[in-house]
DNA sequence: CGAGCCGTTGAGGGGATTCAAGCTCAGTGG
DNA sequence: CCACTGAGCTTGAATCCCCTCAACGGCTCG
């Protein structure tokens, strides 16, 4: 089975008018992002290396065991990690948010462990494995900064496992819909998989999750809109979360 | 639901006679370990930083939440590291055997993410935090080392996620005697975890493992043996996992 | 010897899967 | 314009796997 087939070519775009407008200095996610503690002369030199690919809906940024030659931050949208399970099936790993670093692996010269498909329209910034090197060498603080992103990966892993993956498929949804709210920032609304990678993503059927969703809707916890968006009724949904 | 409530104060033993008898130098793991790549000389400079705890089994090394003070290499035995679910149940999240680095977080300066328990008797090596920031100033060629080690139990826990938290229970728990044989190197002898542990690694209950576990003796796959271990026969073993 | 833990096995019920059919909706081309 | 198509979502019915509840035996240990 093949995933996503033929969109990688295009995935990547050369650096646009805006990286040379907005300087890493001024980005609004500096405070979340890797380099937030740098000085801003080492930043303005990266700034030169730094291109910001866009990636379409479905857009996949690199597969499973391409070459690592740069790591990402997802600056808007949504993106997830998957692999493939022994028995050939899809299993989503990890969605990765605004803020979040992707592609760790390419910054130690190892090919990349999973495939990164966008889930919305998103917007990243690439890191080339040479430039976060170089800067490694300048700059004391990244490293410790570096390690704290993988640190955070392998928590939001375990969490995802002890949380995502337990319990009935009404609780697990449940459970992904809260996940989804903290990656939608500010307002109600949310992106709302389709049904398969709901399933891929809690270890549930297409048709399990669609039944559980449409119960959802019904109990006005969910409202589904179009282009996979939904509004979640927050206090439903902490309601039912609390409730066995 | 407190787990192994007592256990902790009399974990870790100070450095021993073992500790100074043997360098890390000559360490049977060196290959394996976090230090392999450092020069002999400051392999000298870290040894004398380095205690060597002593596990019983079922005695914990750490809790989660406790001040992050040092991170362990697994030198022998079985370690789990566990948590709990929001619905308070214990969930494993890994298993670390000879050559695993664990408690990575407390070089960071954060508290513990998870619990660590050993399954079997284990000696660990304790690495403190300030012990291995000194080291990070005197030898480059750590940083990367750390940060692979890092990759690895991301990657570790991705395929935990893909092959022992799908399919039926039969499969699982396939999967995990294949995983438990990995960790025992050479013989066919593994350590056979409690049913309960069993459940907490696989999202099963203590009786479906149970049944599992009793069909695989009575097919030939697995003979128990006193002291919670068991001999396994790796072509059945093999051959369960490939059929359906 | 009783208490407690662990493993095993059985019976029954429930939740998820499987198989199947029908639905909406967007895109296509006659 | 509209049938045609295919992908995705929904729903139903039957099945199956696992969970729950329960009982029992072996074993260690106080």
């Amino acid at each position: 089975m093949t995933l996503n087939p033929t969109v990688t070519a295009q995935a990547v775009q050369p650096p646009g008018r805006d990286s040379q407008a907005g300087a890493c200095a001024s980005c609004a996610l500096r405070e979340r992002s890797l380099f937030g503690a740098l000085a801003p002369a080492t930043l303005l030199r990266l700034h030169a290396e730094i291109a910001r690919p866009h990636l379409k809906t479905e857009g996949r940024l690199y597969a499973r065991g391409d070459p690592g030659t740069a790591a990402y931050t997802v600056r808007t949208g949504i993106v997830r990690l998957q692999r493939l399970t022994p028995a050939g099936e899809r299993r989503i790993v990890r969605l990765a948010g605004p803020g979040d670093l992707i592609g760790l692996e390419a910054l130690l010269g190892q090919p990349y462990a999973d495939e990164a498909v966008a889930c919305t329209a998103a917007q990243l910034c690439r890191l080339p494995r040479q430039a976060v090197a170089d800067l490694l060498q300048l700059d004391a603080g990244l490293a410790p900064e570096l390690m704290r992103r993988w640190q955070g990966a392998l928590d939001q892993a375990a969490v995802w496992s002890t949380d995502l993956a337990c319990g009935t498929a009404r609780q697990r949804v449940l459970k992904l819909l809260e996940t989804l709210l903290c990656l939608a920032d500010g307002c109600d609304e949310i992106w709302l998989p389709r049904r398969e990678d709901m399933g891929a993503m809690l270890g549930l059927t297409v048709e399990t999750a669609s039944r559980v969703i449409s119960r959802l809707r019904r109990e006005g916890v969910l409202r589904p809109l179009p282009q996979r968006r939904a509004q979640l009724d927050a206090l439903a949904l902490a309601a039912a979360l609390s409730a066995p």
